[in-house]
DNA sequence: CATTGGTATGTAAACGATTACACGCCAACT
DNA sequence: AGTTGGCGTGTAATCGTTTACATACCAATG
C-alpha cells in the first residue's frame, strides 16, 4: 500500500495525495475530502523511509545512554522522549554502556540513521583531555549535539547542566556549619561530574578552615557500589580506626549504604551521623530516616535540552553552555 | 557523500562498493581492499533511509514503554535494547503513557518507520474484553508484536510473562502458613496481570480455608501511590479500626510505604506485621529491615522475549505464550 | 581452437515519498 | 476580446541504496 494506490483509488495523482498528507494549502476541499476518504479507508501510513529519503531528515532525535536502569537517566530519558515527541519528534535510543568505544558505536549508529540531533546523556567525557571527545566533535559535525549535565567547548555542541560543584560545596558548608569536621566522601564516578563535585567538597573545607584528610574520600566502582558493599566498607573503615562524623556521597544509593552502616554500627542518624545524598531521587523517601539530599534540577536541564534542541533546529541562535543551581532538600538525616 | 562518490574515487561501480559494504563474496580481494580505503578515507556512512527503501526494512525493533522511569521497566528497557543491538537491531522508543489511544499513535508511529518488531510494556489490556485491543491486532498484522509479562490469543502476538497469579499465591499461601489471618492486599493496576494477582490472592484463602474480609483489599492510583500516601492510609485504616497482620503488594513500592506506616505506628516488623513486595526490585536491599519479594523473573522474560523475536524474524515456528515461574526471596519482613 | 563455466564487475530498475515546474482553467482586469 | 494572475492539479526528476540481470574476462575442457 503506497501513495500510487491512494492516488488510483481517488482518482488523483500522487502529487496530491502528497499534499493533502502534508497539509499543503494547494488542494481544493473537494479533492482534500476525497483522499481523506481513501487514506481511512485504507489504514495507509506514509513510508517514513521514503519520506526521510527525500527531506533527508526523519524527524528524529538520537539518545545515547549508557545505562537505562539507572534511575537518574531513566526518568531524564522518560522526559525527554516525551517532550521530543511532543514536538514531533522520535527517539532512537542507543544505550551504550559507558566505554568509549561502545559510545563512538553509538553515535556512529546514529549518524548513519541521520537522526536531526544528538542528546548525550551521562557523558564520562573529561574536558581537558579533548583527545578523548573525538566522537563528540565527530558527531557535532553532522547533527546538534546536546550534552545532559556536562559542558564541552565544540561549535554545535551545548551543555545543559547543573552546577554540581556549587552544589555539593554548599551541601558540604552546611555540614560543616552543623559542626561537623570529619565528612566521608563516597563516590562512584571520576568522571568530569564527579571530579567537579570533589572540588565543591575541598572547596567548602577550605573556605572553613578545615583540612581535608583523603582517608576520608573514599571511592566505589560502579558494579561493586551496592548497598551492602557500602554498608560493609564502612564496617571496615570504622574498624581500622577511622573517623567520621558525616557521609556526603555522589549519589543517593551510596547514602543508603550509608545508613545501613549507621544501623549495623549503632550510630544514631542525624544525631550521631549526618548524611547527605546526592540527586534528589525517589530513594530519598524510601530510607528511614528519610535523606537529606541535593536536587540537582533534572527535570528543569532536560526541559531545557528540549528548547535548545529545537531553537538549534529551527536555526536560532542558544546558549552554548546552562547552568541550573542545585539546591539541598533537607529531610531527616541532617541535623 | 554518497555510494556514488565512493565509486567514482576507487574507479568502480556502485553495485561493488555496495557489495563491499555489505560483505558480498563476489568481490575480489584487491578491489574490497581499494574500496575500503576509500570509505575509511572519507568517514562515509551510508544513509540508512534509502537502505531501508530498498530493502524495506532497517532491523529495528520498537519499544513501547509506557514510563520509562517506573524501575521495572526501566530494566527491562536497557536489557532489551542491549540484547537487541548484539542481534544487529536497533530500538526505537516509544514512551506513550498508558491511554489507549497515546498507545494507538505509538503503534501508527513504529508502523510508519517499519520496525521489523514490535515489543509491548506494560500493557494495560484486557484478555477478556478483546475490542479494546484492536490496536495490538492492528500492529500485529504488519509486524511480530510480543508482549512483555502478557499474553494475547492473536495471531503474530507473542506473550511472555511470568505466572503472577501463582507467584501471589504462594507469597500469600507463605503468610497464611505463616500464621498470618488477615492480609491486606495493596494494589496499584487493575488491568490484566493485576487482576490476576488478587484471584492468587483470594484462591490461596479458600485454600487454606479463610475467609477474605473485602475491606482487606486496597487499591492505590498510580499517581497517588507515593510511599507518604501508602503511610497515611495505613494510619487512617488502623484508626478505623481495621485489623491486620500482614501487608502484601503488587509493586515493592508500595510495600515500602507499608514499612513506613509500621514504624509510625509503632509495630515491628516481622514480629507484629509481615510485608511481602512484589518484583525483587533493587528497592528491597534498601529498606530496614530489608524487604521479602517476589521475583517475577524479568531477566528470564527479557532474554527470551529477544529469542523469540529473532526467531520469529528468521521463519522460525516459535511458543506464542512462554510463563515463567516466580519465585519468593525472602528477606527480613517475613517470619 | 571453440566451447563452457565460473568469477568479477557494471547497468539499470526498483523502493516510495517530496516538490519544482508546467499546464489548464477561470475570474478579473484593461 | 485579449491579457493577466491565481489556483488546483499533474508530470517527472530526485533522494541513495540494493540487486536481478547482463557482460566481460579468463581458465579449463573437449
Amino acid at each position: 500500500m503506497n501513495i500510487y494506490d491512494i492516488s488510483r483509488r481517488a482518482g488523483v495523482s500522487i502529487a496530491t495525495v502528497s499534499r493533502v498528507l502534508n497539509n499543503s494549502p494547494h488542494v481544493s476541499e473537494n479533492t482534500r475530502k476525497k483522499v481523506m476518504a481513501v487514506i481511512e479507508g485504507t489504514g495507509y501510513v506514509p513510508n517514513a523511509f521514503a519520506r526521510g529519503l527525500g527531506l533527508n531528515t526523519m524527524k528524529t532525535i538520537g539518545l545515547l545512554c549508557p545505562d537505562a536502569s539507572d534511575p537518574y537517566l531513566s526518568q531524564a530519558l522518560t522526559y525527554l522522549e516525551r517532550a521530543f515527541r511532543q514536538q514531533g519528534y522520535d527517539c532512537l535510543l542507543s544505550c551504550t554502556d559507558k566505554a568509549l568505544l561502545a559510545r563512538q558505536q553509538g553515535v556512529e549508529l546514529l549518524k548513519s540513521r541521520h537522526v536531526d540531533g544528538i542528546v548525550l546523556m551521562g557523558s564520562s567525557f573529561i574536558e581537558d583531555d579533548p583527545s578523548e571527545n573525538d566522537y563528540i566533535r565527530d558527531a557535532a559535525r553532522s547533527v546538534p549535539v546536546i550534552l545532559l549535565n556536562a559542558a564541552f567547548p565544540c561549535d554545535n555542541v551545548y551543555g545543559v547542566q547543573c552546577d554540581d560543584q556549587r552544589a555539593v560545596n554548599e551541601a558540604t558548608l552546611s555540614l560543616l556549619d552543623s559542626g561537623c569536621r570529619r565528612i566521608l566522601y563516597l563516590y562512584h564516578s571520576r568522571n568530569y561530574s564527579g571530579r567537579k563535585k570533589l572540588t565543591g567538597y575541598r572547596d567548602a573545607h577550605a573556605q572553613r578552615g578545615v583540612e581535608v584528610d583523603e582517608k576520608l574520600l573514599c571511592f566505589f566502582d560502579q558494579d561493586k557500589g551496592s548497598v551492602h558493599q557500602v554498608r560493609d566498607t564502612l564496617l571496615q573503615l570504622e574498624k581500622d580506626g577511622l573517623c567520621f562524623d558525616a557521609v556526603l556521597t555522589s549519589e543517593d544509593i551510596l547514602s543508603v549504604g550509608a545508613l545501613k552502616y549507621a544501623r549495623a554500627a549503632g550510630r544514631r542518624v542525624p544525631e550521631d551521623l549526618s548524611v547527605i545524598g546526592y540527586n534528589n531521587s525517589s530513594l530519598c523517601a524510601c530510607t528511614e530516616p528519610e535523606l537529606t539530599s541535593v536536587d540537582n534540577k533534572l527535570f528543569a536541564i532536560c526541559e531545557h535540552i528540549v528548547t535548545t534542541m529545537m531553537g538549534v533546529l529551527d536555526g536560532k541562535e542558544m546558549p552554548q553552555k546552562t547552568v541550573f543551581t542545585g539546591e539541598l532538600v533537607k529531610r531527616e538525616t541532617t541535623k
